[in-house]
DNA sequence: CAACGTCATTCGGTCTTCTGAACGGCCGAA
DNA sequence: TTCGGCCGTTCAGAAGACCGAATGACGTTG
């Protein structure tokens, strides 16, 4: 018989309770850096301290969790490491992008990513840093909204306007003064991006930092590229010139892709 | 009761069965890049497929693995990333190594890297690239065994020879013809390093580079940093010259950690 | 110094998951 | 086509995990 208290929280009974619970530890403890005590993991998760403490010790024997020297707080664990870059590793674009994302930035000088959108979030597959001193922070891995980055833009700029309003979280999250949050006014500058084939963030997710991206694989894929810089290094001008950039690499890079594909 | 198949796997009856099977699913989609089918994990793992298919469907609704879209073979999932990212951003050395490591990549110009032991293997924790064309190939999160690397072999010199007995997996593997197999003469080589302070790896793990790396944190941390070179570029007063720029680096970063470990 | 708060940990009954065999779908070979 | 192999999937009995309350250990506060 399936509980009133699972139903309650929608829980599928296909899902394996301790299964389902290890991966939501290692969310829980991914996405804040701080670590956390048994109690407080059992609080936010709505879970019996018993259960937990039993799965944790599972956790800890192989090195997934970390107990610091105290032996009171847990953190994520080394092996957890191993196996999220072996995403990267197993990834065709991932792989395949490396010296396309190197060409690029030894062209413009300037920052250059790999993204992938993933739900209304882009995440950071791959980077390359500026040669300049003044440099934007960013790490493979980290997520930022899709709606207030170019990379998130280059992808939604792909669907239709039902799609994209399906795909986003209303209200759109704002993030710096210049982020677009008008649904009308975001969806116009989508379109805007399609037609001109690259999108553009000018501060709307870091002050001061704009960013020109291209979408990767034909109008059909989540990935994109981009090339990030101070508004400083980044007038229209140069805006246009590195936005031409981006396309010829992104263009390449598809090519690549779609010779893959075919075997 | 136990059962009479788990007492023969050794397994400890402390261990949340599918908690511990999830991790090796990660794991074992991990190691290799390749996607598996579900048979061909049930077989690897030697778990009953019925009981791997629940598990993996928890895994897969929650973004871990990724089907492919023929819908057979798994492949870890995205959220593996950004977990295992997180490990490196809650971490104390790594988010206090950035600037040194930058500092040193840019007055050597060649590879620097920040290694942990784990085990009887080194993992990375951060790297910088060479400035050169002519690049090794190297990736955070990526192992390698510690008898032949810099970084592992100085972490290695500050334990006696018999604690260095206890870690290691004997015989030691051997990677390249210049690996270090014999036990007395990579005994010897740990209290040469322990008497200079600084490791080297002399094409041990891949042919053709040389690599410093020096210990952090005063004799009882588990990292190191090196800097590594192509042999072209790295002859033997060159090594001295990059040692000595490795050991200041490792330095002031073990200063950092102690002023931050004081609070 | 003692009482309290918080912490991880243990224990046995109940309920869930695990299991192995059987099923239906799919593809390539004969 | 028909067969054989391999794939993922389902099901009811058997085994093990989950749960809540009680415990012990620690550090802090009155």
């Amino acid at each position: 018989m399936e509980s009133v208290a699972e139903a309650a929280r929608g829980r599928k009974p296909e899902e394996v309770k301790s299964a389902a619970r290890v991966l939501e530890v290692l969310e829980l403890l991914g996405v804040q850096g701080a670590r956390l005590s048994l109690a407080e993991m059992a609080a936010a998760m709505a879970v019996p301290k018993s259960s937990l403490h039993a799965i944790l010790r599972t956790m800890e024997a192989r090195k997934w969790v970390d107990l610091d020297p105290s032996g009171t707080r847990y953190g994520i664990g080394l092996k957890a490491l191993l196996t999220g870059t072996a995403y990267l590793e197993g990834d065709d674009v991932t792989s395949l992008a490396g010296p396309v994302l190197d060409a690029l930035a030894e062209e413009t000088g300037e920052a250059v990513h790999l993204g992938r959108l993933d739900g209304t979030h882009v995440v950071y597959l791959a980077k390359r840093e500026s040669r300049h001193a003044l440099r934007m922070y960013s790490a493979v891995g980290r997520r930022l909204p899709a709606h207030a980055t170019g990379l998130g833009k280059a992808v939604l700029s792909q669907f239709d306007p039902a799609e994209v309003q399906r795909r986003l979280d209303w209200p759109l999250e704002r993030l710096t003064p210049s982020t677009v949050t008008d649904p009308d006014a975001f969806l116009a500058q989508l379109a805007e991006t399609r037609l001109r084939g690259w999108a553009v963030d000018d501060g709307e997710n870091s002050v001061d930092i704009r960013c020109v991206a291209v979408p990767l694989g034909g109008g059909q894929g989540m990935d994109a590229i981009s090339c990030s810089a101070p508004k400083s290094r980044m007038d229209d001008a140069r805006l246009e010139e590195v936005a031409q950039a981006v396309t010829e690499a992104a263009h390449s890079l598809s090519t690549l892709l779609k010779r893959l594909g075919q075997h």
